[in-house]
DNA sequence: GCAGGTTTTGCAGGTTTTTGCACATAATGT
DNA sequence: ACATTATGTGCAAAAACCTGCAAAACCTGC
């Protein structure tokens, strides 16, 4: 058995059953364990796998740290939720993408309010289901562990049967010239669509993620109604945005 | 099991439950307890748990005010559970119902368990989600507030397009003359569908339940295959279900 | 084709990690 | 206060690891 042919083997296992262990590669493949565990090396350096004593790990496992993590710059995020809830009317069919920009904007909403929130995002229906008077709507499909929110064709689709009133969308990366990006795939098919099918798109997103570019394009400015960060809107960093049409909050 | 699976078991059963007892970990992993307490050691290290007399509390244990939401008769529900993930078979398609039983089957799935886990239970899917290794599908639809769980014609219709495995239901009511029977009207839609599509049919219930009776039916015993409780299954009033040719567990 | 260099692999050895056990000590509960 | 249970420490055996080395297989340029 090659090398390469070996090792596609080993990330092959790793990725079926989330471990391996030396000793039984090295019986099942019928080399030494020293070589396996070379290959463990090289593989857990390419970033394909985790190297443990005895064996190795699929990645997903070493990603087991929730609920207590705290939210980074959050108390700029509630700065931007109390903004943007303004937007919010009675009645209002409103769209949402994840992240914890959405998160914050879910817990910032008035008790009183009325309306149907439509979102993929699992934290986020969670937050809109403990509302005392939304109507929620989930968008189902194949949930992405990282993002937590559901991807694919099905969404995508129903995505596009609707007309919301309103959509928020969490963004990691804007900019005058390239407008916004992303750097998940199937993210980017989602906004792109909630972007093209909603009546009025509001951009959420911290200070630090303007004037910056990730690899992935979603839309350009001109499909932005609303930006809304943390800054006052009079602040230098955001006049090209204001020069692009945007109403800036 | 590898000394950093372990760990990362012992993590996620401490974000799950807030607490773990070194004896139950000992036994649950089957190593000395000696491990144990050198692994909670590290993990405390690590800033992972909080470490104390007799096993480890959660890190949010100590944040924030832990809102005991206990659920009823959990310990009868956790017996169930060990019982139901017996059936659980690497790479099988499960559907789940919602429910608090349901949640505990998550939680006692095996770490190393992967996957595909369908479900419209927004509770169901979180537990789902915090798995290293389940493929989650989520259901969607208006999410209805009393039973967190998605419903309506696209729910219905998704299920239909389904042909899986096993389906877990958490039921109210089961009767041997009446069968299965429930008392939100949409629920009852969801579990029929439910019901006729899956290869195999499991009823996870707490005994209490056994012999009662709801308004709306859903299906009869024939319809299932397996019945679980907290009882033995010797027990005098699961009889009845034997007879009628359900495997009672 | 073939000399000279590189890559791959197994092996020997010495080192480190992991684990369970024994025993003394501390914490806990009745 | 006393029995029970949990803890920490030291120890020893097994397993896994690392390092250097040499043989074999392989590339490469002439």
């Amino acid at each position: 058995m090659l090398k390469r042919e070996r090792q596609a083997y080993i990330v092959q296992q790793v990725n079926l059953h989330n471990k391996v262990l030396s000793t039984a590669l090295s019986s099942e493949i019928d080399v030494s364990e020293d070589t396996i565990r070379r290959d463990l090396q090289e593989l857990s350096e390419k970033g394909k796998l985790i190297k443990v004593h005895g064996g190795a790990l699929s990645h997903s496992f070493h990603d087991i740290t929730y609920p207590s993590k705290k939210v980074y710059a959050q108390d700029s995020k509630k700065i931007i939720a109390e903004k943007a809830v303004k937007f919010i009317k009675e009645g209002m069919f409103v769209l949402t993408s994840g992240g914890t920009t959405i998160i914050e904007l879910a817990r910032a909403l008035p008790v009183t309010l009325s309306a149907t929130f439509i979102s993929g995002s699992i934290p986020a229906v969670v937050e809109y289901m403990h509302h005392p008077n939304l109507e929620v709507i989930v968008i189902g499909d194949k949930l992405s562990k990282n993002s937590k929110i559901t991807v694919g064709a099905d969404a995508l689709a129903r995505i596009n049967t609707l007309k919301p009133d309103l959509c928020f969308l969490g963004i990691n990366a804007i900019h005058p010239q390239h407008g916004v990006t992303d750097s998940d795939w199937d993210v980017v098919q989602l906004k792109q669509a909630m972007v093209e099918t909603s009546q009025k798109v509001v951009c959420l997103t911290i200070s630090e993620k303007i004037n910056s570019i990730q690899p992935l394009h979603i839309c350009g400015l001109d499909k932005i109604d609303i930006l809304i960060t943390e800054l006052p809107n009079n602040h230098p960093a955001l006049q090209p945005y204001v020069a692009a049409g945007i109403t800036v909050m």
